[in-house]
DNA sequence: CTAGATTTTGATACCGGTAACAAGAATAAT
DNA sequence: ATTATTCTTGTTACCGGTATCAAAATCTAG
C-alpha cells in the first residue's frame, strides 16, 4: 500500500479511502489511486485491514460431516449469499463430537470470524461459554434446539417426522416402522424419534419398540433396515425411513424379495434427494429448505454484522416443509 | 494478551513465546502463563499473529461446485489433513467461471492464504499472473493440466476414459457410445471425450460422431441419453456415461423399456459412487482417489508451508483408479 | 572466584492497514 | 471582505501480535 501511496503522489490514509470509501475523495485522487493500484498490482491486506479496523468478513461454518450431500446444498446458499456481499466462508467438520466442536470454535474466534453457522444444537459447557463471550451472531441450523444459543434459521425435525407419520397413519397403514441414523450423538435424530413417537399417540396407534431401528447412513443399510423390522413384526405394512438413502436401499430390499411397494409394505423417505423421485414406484418423502436455510442463514448474520441489527438477536425462523406423497405410499 | 501479560506478571513476548515455543521458556513462567490464560479465557488473535509474523494458517480451496457429491470426498480429505496441522479451510465457489475463479483468488490472496487448491485447470491470464506473482504454493486437483501452475495432485480425466473404453471394446462392444456433461467450460469433461476417441481408434473402432451426446447432470439427464442415443443409432450396445448418476438413469430407462442389461445395452459409469453398486445389474464403472487427492494435495502444501520443501515445487501426482467390472457390462 | 558461553526475559520496532483528530483548501453565509 | 462551514487530505497513534536484538540471569570452565 505503501507503493501505491508514493506512486499515486497521496498519502496512505487516502489509497485507503479511495478504496473503501470512495465518496469520500475527490474524483482526482480516486483515479490516481486507482491506477497506481493497477500498475502496482496491489492486493490488499485483509488480515491488517481487519486488525486494525477490528473487524472481520469471514463467516465461520460447522458441520458434522461434510462427506454429505444433504449439506452442500446449505453450503451452496450460504456461499452464493456470502460471496455476493465479499465475505469469506470457513468450513470444518466435527465428526459428530462436541468436544471437536469447542476446538474448532475456538479455531474460528482465533481467526476473529465476524459470525457462525453451526449445523448442530448439541454444544459443550464450555463452547457455549466462549460463544457468549465472543460477542457475534451465532446462527444454528438442522434442527430447532432446546435453548438457541442466539439465532435459529431451520425447520424442526420433530414437526417433519410427526407429519410424515401422520400422513402415512391417515392412509390407513397400522403398523408404521421407524429407521433412524444412529441418534446417540445426534439430536436432529432424536426429534425425528420423538415426532414419530408422538404422531403414533396422535394416531391413536400403539407404539411397539420393535419397530424402532437404528443404522447406518446408505443403501446398504436399507437393505438390512428392512430385514431386522420384518424379523422383528412381520406384520409391518409401512416404513418410514428417517435418513439418507436408506429408502431406496429398502426399496431394492423389496423388490429382490418381490414384494409388492406399496401394498406389501410402504416405504417412506425424510429428504428429498433426486434418486427418490426416479426410483419405480417413486417413493414419499419430504421437501426440507436445504438451500433456503443457508440463504437465509446468511442474510440474518450480514444483518446483524453490517446492520448492526441487534434487533434480530435470538430470533428463531421455523421454515415449512412439506409432505410429497408419491407412489411408494 | 495484555491482560495475560499483566496477570502472570511478564511482558506479552514472554506470553508468546510460551504459547508458540513452549521450549524456549522456563518451565515456572510457561505455567504461570498458562494459568493465566485458563483464568482469562484468553484467544489468539490469529489474524495479529499472522500479520505480525508474515505466515498464515488459512488453505483456500475453489471448486466448480459445491453442491456435488463428488468433491465432498475430496473436501473432506482436505479438512482432515489441515484440521490434524491446526490450519483452517477456506472454501468458495467459482459457478465453472474463470473470470469468477479470478475474482475468488484475489479475494483469498487478499485474506493471505498460506496455499490454494484448485478443481480446475481454465484460469485467465491475470490469474495465472497473479499466482506467479503471489508466491504461494498451488495444487491443481481434479485432472492433469497440460501446463499447470505448480503442482498437481489428480487421476487423468483422459487416461481413466481411455481405460473404460479400452475394457469396453476387449468385451467385444463395437458400437459404444459416449455420454458427457457439457464440455464447453469443462476441461475435465474434454479431457475424458479425447480418452474415449484415442481408445476407439487404438481398438480400430470407427468413429461414430453422433455417439457423442451431452447433457445435464442427473439422473433424468440419463433417461434422456439412453433415448438419444438409440435414436442416433439403434446398433448401438454400449453406453459409457462418464459423469455424475447419468449411467443410473440410463440403465432405470433401459428397465422401462424392457431391455436387458447387458444383453442389449451395456453400461458403464465413471465415478464409483455407491449407487451403482446397488442397482442391478450392478454397473462397473471406475474407482477414482477422491478422498486420496484431497489428503496428498494437503500434506503436499503443508509440506511447502512448514518444512519449506521447495523440491516438491511443480510436482505432478497422477494417482491411480482402477476399472471395476460388475454385471452391467 | 571470575571471564566467557548460554539461556531466559524484556524493550522496541514493526507487520499493513484504519480510527480519530488536525490542518488546509474550497465553499457558503453574513 | 471576512468569518463560518464543509470537504478533502494528512498526521499520528494504535489494532494485537512477533522479530530482533539487548540485558539480565544462569551455567560452565579455567
Amino acid at each position: 500500500m505503501r507503493d501505491v501511496a508514493r506512486r499515486a503522489g497521496v498519502s496512505t490514509m487516502t489509497v485507503s479511502r479511495a478504496l473503501k470509501e470512495p465518496g469520500k475523495v475527490s474524483e482526482e485522487m480516486r483515479e490516481r489511486v486507482l491506477r497506481a493500484v493497477r500498475e502496482t498490482g496491489y492486493l490488499p491486506n485483509h488480515m491488517a485491514g481487519n486488525l486494525s479496523s477490528n473487524r472481520s468478513t469471514t463467516i465461520g461454518l460447522i458441520v458434522p460431516s461434510i462427506d454429505n450431500s444433504i449439506y452442500t446444498q446449505t453450503v451452496q446458499g450460504l456461499s452464493e449469499v456470502l460471496k455476493h456481499a465479499g465475505f469469506q466462508l470457513m468450513i470444518a467438520e466435527t465428526g459428530h463430537d462436541p468436544d471437536e466442536e469447542e476446538e474448532i470454535i475456538n479455531a474460528f474466534l482465533s481467526h476473529r470470524v465476524a459470525g457462525l453457522v453451526l449445523h448442530s444444537a448439541d454444544h459443550t459447557r464450555a463452547a457455549l461459554d466462549t460463544l457468549g463471550k465472543a460477542g457475534i451472531p451465532v446462527v444454528e441450523t438442522g434442527n430447532m434446539p432446546n435453548q438457541p444459543v442466539d439465532m435459529v434459521v431451520s425447520y424442526s425435525n420433530h414437526d417433519a417426522a410427526f407429519a410424515m407419520t401422520m400422513h402415512l397413519g391417515r392412509l390407513g397403514y397400522k403398523r408404521i416402522a421407524f429407521a433412524s441414523l444412529h441418534s446417540a450423538h445426534n439430536d436432529r435424530s432424536k426429534d425425528r424419534i420423538r415426532g414419530y413417537l408422538d404422531a403414533l399417540e396422535t394416531l391413536g396407534l400403539e407404539h411397539d419398540p420393535r419397530l424402532i431401528v437404528e443404522s447406518e447412513r446408505g443403501l446398504g443399510a436399507g437393505v438390512e433396515v428392512v430385514q431386522r423390522v420384518v424379523h422383528a413384526d412381520p406384520e409391518v405394512d409401512a416404513l418410514f425411513c428417517a435418513g439418507d438413502v436408506l429408502a431406496v436401499g429398502a426399496l431394492f430390499e423389496c423388490q429382490r424379495r418381490g414384494w409388492k411397494v406399496p401394498d406389501r409394505l410402504a416405504i417412506a423417505s425424510f429428504d428429498d434427494v433426486d434418486l427418490l423421485r426416479h426410483v419405480s414406484p417413486a417413493i414419499t418423502t419430504l421437501r426440507l429448505p436445504r438451500n433456503q436455510i443457508g440463504e437465509r442463514a446468511a442474510r440474518m448474520l450480514l444483518s446483524r454484522i453490517i446492520d448492526e441489527d441487534e434487533h434480530l438477536q435470538g430470533s428463531v425462523v421455523d421454515l415449512k416443509f412439506e409432505v410429497i406423497q408419491r407412489d411408494s405410499t
